[in-house]
DNA sequence: GTCCTGTGAA
DNA sequence: TTCACGGGAC
């Protein structure tokens, strides 16, 4: 539900998503349609539609711990793949999504763009050399790394002023 | 108009 | 590599 869709937006979908669907075997059991009537008013159905499908491969395989595996799963790619394997599984995995790519090219890349395309590549290497050594490390700097994204380097207003690694910033406000 | 915890298809 | 895909907030 998050992918492209702010967590404020998000919230309310997913408690009456999970209310309907308390279980992946409850989703997996439903119709498409049923999915789709829930994800009404949320947008990019094609989301439903590869989750409903997840909930029915994961049903039968079992949810795989690397983001290499978890890439094959409908509907997710390198952010999501990236994210359930560090957040749900402690693994050492890198993760890119919007707010991490702002944070990591204002901090150490202020050439490179984080919404073009062909600057992507070099992003998540950034991200790869910046993981510490050990999963549980990695699960708390990729939290703070996208916290740091959604609070205090954001898109519009940044609030250098408060931030935590201003002082080895390549992008940092001037004072 | 820009942005948001992106992805799959062309 | 580029593009369509939703919808709401700013």
């Amino acid at each position: 539900m998050l992918q492209q869709t702010q967590v404020s937006r998000v919230i309310d979908f997913y408690h009456r998503f999970l209310t309907r669907f308390p279980t992946l075997e409850a989703l997996a059991g439903a119709r498409e349609s049923q999915v789709l009537a829930r994800w009404e008013g949320l947008g990019y159905y094609a989301r439903a539609r590869n989750l409903h499908k997840l909930s029915r491969a994961v049903v039968r395989e079992g949810l795989p711990a690397e983001a290499e595996q978890l890439r094959k799963l409908p509907g997710i790619g390198p952010y999501t793949a990236g994210a359930v394997s560090t957040f749900a599984f402690e693994r050492r995995a890198a993760l890119v999504d919007t707010n991490v790519a702002r944070v990591l090219t204002r901090v150490f890349a202020p050439k490179l763009h984080p919404k073009r395309a062909r600057d992507q590549k070099a992003i998540w290497a950034i991200a790869e050399a910046a993981l510490p050594r050990t999963g549980k490390a990695a699960w708390t700097h990729n939290q703070a790394l996208m916290e740091l994204g959604a609070l205090i380097c954001t898109a519009r207003v940044k609030q250098c002023g408060r931030c935590p690694v201003r002082g080895i910033c390549k992008s940092r406000d001037q004072e």
